[in-house]
DNA sequence: GCTTGACCTTGACGCCGGGTCAGGGTTGCA
DNA sequence: TGCAACCCTGACCCGGCGTCAAGGTCAAGC
């Protein structure tokens, strides 16, 4: 008769793992000698290589029990089924192994490369550290809701980048940085963001119809904003006084609602 | 200011993996509302995308939490690490879907193919349903303590099953099923496997040799054929009286060591 | 004002496949 | 007789949350 060791030893598994079938009801309980020790027959070993054998295979434990006393048919349809299960898992992990392969590419963290070329090139255009952060956190947010939308998105802003008058109006938006609430340089500032906004609303269309982004998330970009800038919440009431309600997605405060203005998208 | 669900929303998490965040100290416990509610700021958002951007591509918790605040060199030093190990979880299962097809395959669990046509070979040829199991049981045991043996053992076995008068024997071994202590048939039986092993051990030498099987796997074997036959026993006494020991890997037993004979293997 | 349902709080247990430790009893060998 | 190597039970541990329990809070409708 054997000892639970040699028991183990002989299927190559731990004592651990012998008892903690016997607890899991895979291999019945063996008779006790005097003493209180386990004593197996041979056929404990070839019941415990059985089911190593399938647990080797990666079926649970707990298929491993019905396997153990399936016929034909439910054997062939149990393996089916964990096999689907192991290809799925490795699909996984594929999809896993990609998506750290482009963390470790782009150079910062959940953000799709458009992006990250995006606030590369604010650095180099002199933009105030702060101000390249929120745009940063601000496609963070939308490329986690909805990350088909950022390319059109981001062609946009690229070009907005490109245009000179603009792009000293946003260099300027990043002085925000430094602005109290009573800071002089506010009101100025809010006269030229509604000029550029008043002058582009009578344009051309904006990317914004085709790819419309909720209240909720539109919510939460002028939340980051006003969280990121001291002087965001006076410059929001600025606006309103000039007749311009939000910031990610600024819009006529008058009665009668008029078509929507391209965004400045803090 | 976010609640806990709407942050998780947000995020595409549930509240109870943001707790859990809370808990690990990957995401700062915020403020608390005079009702004790957690309030969230946008901020809020940005750092438990970034988290679920990392744990998504298959970091575990404890690396995100370093990953987050690690450097260039350190990132791309994690990221290489994490991939490897994806890269093993996938040949893990990889290996596991090979192991089940060839389950799926073999009719028989944990047996080789060899085996499963040798067992099948003694019932088209009228052996007794318990000495073809305990021909598998024994085959279990072999395969999983020494597999590469089993290929030349088996094309001797096979053999074996093709010579007739030795099947003959050998299926009236099958009669032990039957047989009591004190069987008439016992010791003609007996006389036939010591006649057998007397003339093959003068014979050409075995596979036994070459594939030599250890002492402890023998004794679980001669173990496993006594579980087996209740005529066992006394068939091992009576061969003994005719100056054998053992079954499995019978030896004489006189005196002086004697080259070893061509084992009967239960 | 009262109810209802959706939300929030902490705390605790469960899953899987065992590893590992604690605190004791037993066996076999020198 | 001592010592090492084995055996026993019971318990906690890992990851990444799911799920339940038992209660407090909030907003909306009647």
């Amino acid at each position: 008769m054997l000892t639970i060791g040699q028991l183990a030893s002989y299927a190559g598994v731990t004592v651990r793992t012998v008892r903690h079938y016997h607890a899991k009801g895979l291999l019945p309980e063996p008779e006790r000698d005097r003493s209180g020790y386990r004593r197996y027959g041979a056929a404990a070993v070839v019941e415990l290589v059985r089911i190593r054998t399938l647990a080797d295979a990666g079926v649970p434990l707990s298929r491993v029990r019905e396997l153990l006393a399936a016929d034909d048919e439910e054997f062939v349809a149990a393996v089916e089924d964990i096999d689907r299960r192991l290809r799925a898992e490795i699909r996984e992990r594929q999809v896993h192994r990609e998506r750290i392969a482009k963390l470790a590419a782009g150079d910062s963290l959940a953000l799709p490369p458009e992006v990250v070329a995006y606030v590369d090139r604010m650095r180099e255009l002199g933009f105030r550290e702060r101000l390249v952060e929120i745009e940063r956190d601000s496609w963070t947010l939308i490329a986690a809701q909805m990350p088909e939308q950022v390319g059109p998105w981001m062609a946009m802003k690229q070009a907005q980048l490109e245009d000179e008058s603009l792009r000293r109006l946003y260099l300027d938006v990043g002085e925000l940085v430094d602005c109290g609430p009573d800071d002089p340089r506010l009101p100025v500032l809010a006269d030229r963001v509604a000029a550029f906004i008043e002058a582009a609303a009578d344009g051309a269309e904006g990317v914004e119809e085709e790819h419309p982004v909720s209240d909720d998330l539109v919510a939460l970009l002028d939340a980051a904003f006003v969280e990121c800038f001291p002087g965001a919440v006076r410059m929001l009431e600025l606006l309103e006084e000039r007749g311009w309600t939000g910031w990610t997605n600024i819009r006529r405060s008058t009665p009668a609602p008029v078509a929507p203005a391209l965004p400045a998208d803090c």
